[in-house]
DNA sequence: CAAGTCGGTTCAAATAGTGAACCGATGATG
DNA sequence: CATCATCGGTTCACTATTTGAACCGACTTG
């Protein structure tokens, strides 16, 4: 582990709940020595990825993300992108319709489109989410490659709601189904009220680079319509890979036809885009 | 200079003209040796930094900017704050006003709102702005500390137009000016049909932590319009100030009254906002 | 006012970073 | 089609940076 390792990974202590973190709980929480932990947050100050309190002189993060947050979009318009994927989810599915994305060994929401409905399951964009307990984190998990899977799994899971699957052996059986049908099922393991399914958007690596998921009040979610919008999700979902310029795993059960697609598969202009799209 | 450092000024090398970056051209740019260039990637490759095209193998920027951003403005909503004061100054110049903010060595644009009138200058949200070149670099330099203010002032500056300040000495007399007015001046030195002024919007720590900036058509800008625009542009960004929960220093020009306030300068809840805003 | 925190500093010891040389692959050039 | 240049990436002796226990002054608390 490098010390840009080490560096890099106290920004991963700040959260929606701490978004201020002191010197000292800093080298608590990240289990490195104080003084280290000071010349790696000078650092990122000085590079603008974390700033200080002046009152307080607790740390939090910086104003960089925001100028680099943007030219991440510019250069690869991911959210753009499936947005009208999503949409279209959302529009046949009526639910709460929600991508999200792992970067950085968080699985994140990036995007959000919200059931019309009356009653209906609120995401927060930017939540980070919990690969044991929600439809996206476990098909996060069961489609990534065994070794990455294997660095989630080894630890120790939480605890949402009695439902919750946290027995590693339990959770690997999940994933195994998961893999044969194509998508994750969460049924009140996260929320209490809430059953998703999500299906995987695959990268160019063959890597899963975002979940596609329906959010759903768990007494609307009847078998048939779980498995109707997960038909569709699946469908979608490969779609969504295509654009992106990748095919879907050979193993995945959704890459039935499109495998005859030739020539083109790569988004030519994927890479290439001026205009920053609605960030901040 | 530490090894976190190094790491992440290879970051700034990556612009809206070049996403993306091969390992040679990077150790040429960064002027550092490849392998170290290679382990310092590959280390802002694990946290989800930059990633790598698996075709061309150059690099880019990576997705972990996306949940960073969201964070960071759920933890310190700048653009939602400032918001209302900008869209203030646009109503009251009908001309595109557009704040810039200051973050990691680079002066880049996270709001704009359009001018209504039918010609009208466009400025492109995300942008890097040149600190010689524009009002709002020249802003920042007028009112920042003087030895951040020498770091940039040392450097060779670009010239764009005719009138675009290049040389040292005639820029330190403009930015003299600029502190006995309150407000900067630049008349089509980056684009040859713009003129604009800036003001600065001061932070906790007394630092320039953004600049407002009101940019219209050349032609438009009369001196009595740049006057009573400059005026009402200092008066905004004197209050922006205050809403930050900060004071202009007593050498500010703007921070005539406003100096007895006492108690709750400090905006009670900036820094604990649940929602995050509108980020993608 | 003593004991515990805090953020930050110091410096010898330990560890990590460095860079020239090298590798195989790829692509341009005569 | 052989040559040369460049690419991304690896290796390893040398060296510079990182580390962490002890320490500092400033607050806070019982």
């Amino acid at each position: 582990m490098t010390t840009v390792d080490k560096a890099l990974s106290l920004l991963d202590h700040f959260s929606n709940e701490q978004t201020e973190i002191g010197l000292s709980a800093f080298a608590r929480l990240a289990g490195y020595d104080k003084s280290a932990v000071l010349r790696m947050l000078s650092a990122l100050g000085r590079a603008g990825f974390v700033e200080q309190d002046p009152q307080s002189r607790k740390y939090r993060l910086g104003g960089a993300f925001l100028r680099f947050a943007r030219l991440r979009e510019a250069t690869f318009p991911l959210i753009d992108l499936l947005r009208p994927f999503a949409m279209r989810l959302n529009e046949a599915t009526s639910e709460t319709v929600h991508i999200s994305h792992f970067a950085g060994s968080r699985l994140s929401t990036i995007l959000v489109i919200d059931s019309p409905r009356t009653t209906r399951v609120h995401v927060n964009r930017g939540m980070t989410l919990p690969l044991n307990a929600t439809a996206s984190g476990l098909c996060w998990l069961a489609f990534s490659a065994p070794d990455v899977r294997e660095d989630h799994l080894s630890a120790t899971q939480a605890q949402y709601q009695e439902g919750t699957l946290t027995d590693r052996a339990l959770i690997e059986a999940h994933l195994e189904g998961f893999q044969a049908t194509g998508y994750s099922l969460a049924e009140r393991s996260f929320d209490s009220d809430v059953t998703s399914v999500a299906v995987p958007i695959f990268g160019i690596r063959g890597e899963v680079l975002a979940c596609l998921s329906v959010a759903a009040v768990a007494s609307r979610m009847t078998p048939e319509i779980i498995e109707r919008s997960s038909q569709l999700a699946v469908q979608i979902a490969v779609e969504a890979t295509f654009a992106l310029g990748a095919t879907p795993p050979s193993t995945y059960p959704g890459a039935t036809s499109r495998s005859t697609c030739s020539g083109a598969t790569r988004a030519p202009d994927l890479l290439r885009r001026d205009p920053a799209p609605q960030l901040p």
